[in-house]
DNA sequence: CTTGGTGTTCCCCTTTCGGGGGACACGGGC
DNA sequence: GCCCGTGTCCCCCGAAAGGGGAACACCAAG
């Protein structure tokens, strides 16, 4: 019996190239193809593949979101993100998800394949050439809901007292989070703050 | 006589995607894949293709630093900038530089097909539906070298006081390059002046 | 040649930030 | 019960940042 796999991404491009890639393998069967979350968690449900190849990026629901419904209607999903790289706050967003392997982009269709028939077989490919030096080197960082929040009204230029207004505090309390903000981050100034969040995807620009 | 194609992409799934959707047209031929953009340019000088596609994101060189080689280098060359929406200063950059096109990614196959035809019989595609639009609603900001110099290192989080010691002048032009940055981006600090940069694609992070 | 626009440079003044603290309430975990 | 993380708020003060001019060089157009 062949592998059945889901592709889900909202570029036809990459959508046929994924196509190309799994056509050559002789023990593996494309069942569907998503352009976005939604549709790929309704995919899911209608054919039950055994990996699923998500993208992190996508309209209506993103990768994250698709994979926690996904895993939170069946535990037992394998679902692989394939994406860019974009931080590394999306790399444990998604293993936190459920994903059971984080595959980058720029790796080559043997990558792809061979990570398809690790996680169909119960493996975790969690990147043992990219991610996980990254990983080691940038110690993680969690920011509280608030802090978020705050970080991300920052972004769009807010001053602190308009922040307050914003979530209706004080600007003190403002100045407090982002305080915080900054020295989990190790930079002393919001703009710093925001450019570094943005690198470790921990916040997105849209 | 077919149409010759070269693709520049630093995405094995990407080239995959774009191999498999030239193969279907009779008429189309793809004669070489790049993996970046000086890759590019040496395969075009080798192969001389009827049209390019190229990403605009690639290691070593970009796609617009591709295209202007070789565009200076064969001013009758085609090509066709083929990328994820980034900011409507990269397609001005893309289309300055001498591209004859402009695709986003999210398109389907058969408009990839379309364009190639279209730029390979001597016209232009510059997206009737996407860009077209955005750049009506967006009036293009043109920021001085030294402006983007300066918004280059606000990025990077560096107070006035450093990016004067970076440039070699006094605090006091720092401030004044930035107020004009912010007049003309249409903001009033400079970390909504570095985010609105950063989703117009005026600056990138790295 | 003179005008006008652009890019660069600079200063003064007011507002906002950032860093050093500390305080208090609430909730869950040991 | 006690501790700790989270969220809230406060003070003070020096350091940055933002707003309003303004001078100068340069180049192109009238």
């Amino acid at each position: 019996m062949p592998i059945r796999v889901l592709t889900a991404d909202d570029h036809p491009v990459v959508r046929n190239g994924l196509r190309a890639i799994i056509a050559n393998e002789r023990d593996i069967e494309l069942v569907a193809e998503a352009t976005d979350g939604a549709e790929a968690v309704a995919l899911y449900e209608a054919h039950r593949p055994d990996v699923v190849l998500m993208d992190l990026r996508m309209p209506r629901l993103d990768g994250i979101g698709a994979t926690r419904a996904i895993v939170a209607a069946d535990a037992g999903a394998r679902i692989v993100m394939l994406t860019t790289y974009e931080g590394d706050a999306d790399i444990y967003r998604a293993l936190g998800a459920g994903a059971r392997g984080y595959l980058l982009k720029d790796m080559l269709g043997a990558a792809v394949i061979q990570t398809i028939r690790t996680v169909a077989a119960g493996g975790r490919v969690i990147p043992p050439d990219v991610a996980a030096r990254l990983v080691e080197f940038t110690p993680r960082v969690d920011l509280t809901e608030r802090e978020l929040e705050v970080l991300g009204l920052t972004a769009k230029g807010l001053r602190n007292r308009d922040i307050a207004r914003a979530i209706g505090r004080t600007e003190a309390t403002v100045k407090a989070h982002l305080k915080h903000v900054m020295e989990k981050l190790g930079v002393d100034d919001r703009t710093a703050a925001v450019t570094v969040a943005l690198q470790r995807g921990i916040i997105h620009l849209d």
